[in-house]
DNA sequence: CTTTTATGTTACAGGAATGTGACAACAAGA
DNA sequence: TCTTGTTGTCACATTCCTGTAACATAAAAG
């Protein structure tokens, strides 16, 4: 038997961002009260949350969850604002991550200091939270495009992510929404198996519920697309534990 | 209207106009530390900058450096920003160089008084330095074909942007306002999809709300008018992506 | 070989996304 | 003032996509 009714929630993160789910918010901020207010707040307008009580819990959330987007206190126990905000932009993968600081009423210096290390814009405490997600918004708006990779390829199969184009070989290759989401996530998993709760959580996305049956039809559909007749399957069975994108042998 | 940079010019380097090197900022401002966080941030996104600490300092360098762009403080001691501006403008080598002022948070008269002497943005502070940056860079990109690219063009379609004159093979069109804008735009990006959401940044500004299905129905006039009978379709749906310029195959 | 389990395949109703035409409000000129 | 053109929105039509069930087939288990 495997895996009768996945707890979503606590499902373990995988090393890839999910462009087209809700963005995920990494809040940084001690003060329990305000979290549950970010949370609140920032859920409700179809963001998801995580939150980190200190610097150390920051970093290591940044490196393994891969936020969108995050909400930075200034004044934190051990490790300071700009001390970790400098730390997130030293790796590369970062350098684009938005950072939005949140600071104390007229701590000026602050401000400037942060802006320096590279957060992309600050809230003055306290604040409305319209303004703080229209923010989110803004700065999300102007830094997810730029964020990810221009074109996937697997073998001779290839998708552009600006254009919207998949080909396999010569030929041009029309997928639907669901399916052009599904390729998209296998080629930047490429060989790895996902159960099919898995690419539901992942391509369908957490919040909704589908029939895990669902996935083998548009595996189907897929697989219709993109296989040329003659040329090996490129999704892969594996019985009893999911799919993957890879040549069937 | 703050067209920001299209995606592409993130991750590629400017177009500039001098073959030889980045754009040059004339940052105007008397408050030291404010001219280093812009100088910090400009110069990290490959912006070469240049300083004056007053109004006659500022134009002064104008006329010896030519700077590509000029980020005005408006609260300047003896010559006003408003001063500079008008004294930029009327030379006729600096009519076109783009001036961005900073103003204080809600100083309209500010604002309007600035915009008619000749600036072609503002930008209030506090800022956020990407804000800045998106701003400058769409400025000078508005700026500079103007200087080199004159005339759009997609296959048997072109767009004159001195002229304002578009054509399609033979055939000469007119387009509304917006549907200026909106083709321009996608010639500007050809082949890349864009969600509603990012047409109406584009194209209409972030600051305007208009529902999204209002691109819909431009993006139908567009067709209705830029289309031949038996041709290809030059504008191509991505359902529940957006539309891009690019042949349907 | 038979049974059980997992996956492949097909068809289809309902729904979501887009196309389309009309209209009132508005602006710019004549 | 009237005329002309443009714009944003709505309501309706159309197209396409989706999830599901039902059945077929293949693979393991007994």
């Amino acid at each position: 038997m495997f895996q009768s009714m996945p707890d979503r929630a606590k499902t373990t993160p995988l090393p890839v961002r999910e462009a087209h789910g809700q963005p995920l918010v990494l809040v940084v901020e001690d003060e329990a009260a305000l979290v549950t207010l970010l949370r609140y707040n920032l859920e409700r307008e179809g963001f998801r949350v995580i939150d980190a009580a200190n610097g150390e819990e920051a970093l290591l959330i940044v490196k393994e969850q891969r936020p969108d987007l995050i909400l930075l206190d200034w004044m934190l126990p051990a490790l300071s604002g700009i001390e970790v905000c400098r730390q997130i932009r030293r790796s590369p993968e970062h350098r684009r991550t938005p950072i939005i600081m949140l600071t104390a009423r007229g701590e000026e210096s602050d401000k400037l200091r942060g802006l320096e290390v590279g957060a992309d814009d600050y809230v003055t405490k306290p604040f409305s939270p319209s303004e703080l997600v229209a923010r989110c918004r803004a700065v999300l708006r102007r830094a997810l495009p730029q964020a990810e990779t221009e074109v996937l390829q697997y073998q001779d199969l290839s998708m552009d992510l600006a254009t919207h184009r998949v080909r396999r070989g010569a030929k041009d290759v029309h997928l639907g929404p669901t399916e052009f989401r599904l390729l998209r996530f296998l080629l930047e998993n490429q060989g790895r198996v996902f159960s099919r709760e898995q690419l539901l959580d992942h391509v369908w996305g957490r919040d909704i519920y589908v029939e895990p049956r669902t996935v083998d039809v548009h595996i189907r559909r897929l697989r219709k697309a993109i296989n040329i007749e003659g040329a090996a399957d490129l999704v892969r069975t594996v019985r009893s534990a999911g799919y993957a994108l890879d040549v069937n042998i």
